[in-house]
DNA sequence: CGTTAATATATAAATTATTATATATAAACA
DNA sequence: TGTTTATATATAATAATTTATATATTAACG
């Protein structure tokens, strides 16, 4: 459902194709919200269905024809009922190195710790990106649409992004030196 | 898959029924990975093809007849290696709220602002709950296997939950005082 | 004491999401 | 210059996940 609404969010700026719409995901949404190619495009003839949006084929020579998506005022209604809408309760996470973590206990000390400092150098990685590449990325969205309360928006999801790093980055730290110190 | 693996953790302590180990998910894993209870059988009739697990049928009147899973060898071989295997990629991260308020720009200020209000005294609350129940929890639970290593590494997971909330409430406090300013 | 909610157990149907496959051009690599 | 990689565009098959439905007992509520 929520793909629904971050497609209409990026067609709401203007017409595209499934591919490009990827391309969009892949370097703004996808650290909060990400899609395959594939989910992609089915979601968008499912849109089509219920009117949400238009398409009309582009064709080309060579490769397959584009087919590039418009938003229709239905959709616009939808995605903004969908915005002033308040999310009411807490997103279930799904962590894959605490559900290992969790049921370790018969993991011996050093493959544990490799673990942990595995994945610190990951975070501590894209805590960086964060402050420079992502960043940049959103300065030169805003550039563009001028716009300054999406610049503002933008950088705060940014933000997000940045803290969340961070504070896993202490947390594996803080969690490599109790193990450290067992036995 | 990662599903397979946590039914087998908790296999791995002690047989049990599809509704049983919904249970415990519930009360222990749930904070980092969560299933339906339709998800939980399903998965498990598929372990049990694998020969992962086994089960007998434990007949009852009045209600349905329970089915009482149980490890087997090649499952606990599984869950070794799934254990000691390292995770080594970013986890993909999905936030709605972070969705919706990257789009929300057409949104007005009040309507903006009561969203995410509402969020911080979600987050501030689970922040809490993290510190008593949660906690009580795992005491109680590691007080009856007796394992100081399973004892450490479940109060882990749970201090993460912690960490994540207080950071998201940080967050939540400096991204309203933003949208405050605008204007 | 009748109704509602919680406990206990599960299957079926629908939706969401991932993986695999397909095709053709242009660019980079060795 | 032959081969791999990236760009550009999508569909088909499979797997994961959620929602809806089913049934019966016991406890709580008013």
């Amino acid at each position: 459902m929520s793909l629904e609404f971050a497609l209409l969010g990026f067609l709401n700026y203007q017409s595209m194709t499934g591919y490009e719409l990827k391309q969009f995901m892949d370097v703004s949404t996808s650290n909060f919200w990400h899609a395959k190619q594939s989910q992609i495009y089915t979601t968008l003839k499912k849109m089509e269905e219920k009117g949400f949006v238009t398409s009309e084929v582009e064709v080309q020579d060579g490769r397959p024809d584009r087919r590039i998506y418009t938003i229709m005022p239905a959709g616009q209604n939808a995605l903004q009922a969908w915005l002033e809408q308040a999310v009411t309760d807490l997103q279930p996470k799904k962590e894959l190195l605490l559900l290992k973590l969790f049921f370790s206990s018969s993991v011996d000390k050093q493959t544990l710790l490799a673990q942990l400092h595995l994945q610190r150098g990951l975070h501590q990685q894209q805590a960086a990106l964060y402050k420079t590449e992502t960043k940049a990325i959103i300065e030169q969205f805003a550039a563009i649409v001028g716009n300054s309360q999406d610049a503002l928006l933008w950088d705060a999801t940014r933000h997000y992004g940045e803290l969340f790093e961070e504070m896993t980055v202490r947390w594996l730290d803080e969690t490599i030196a109790l193990i450290e110190q067992t036995e």
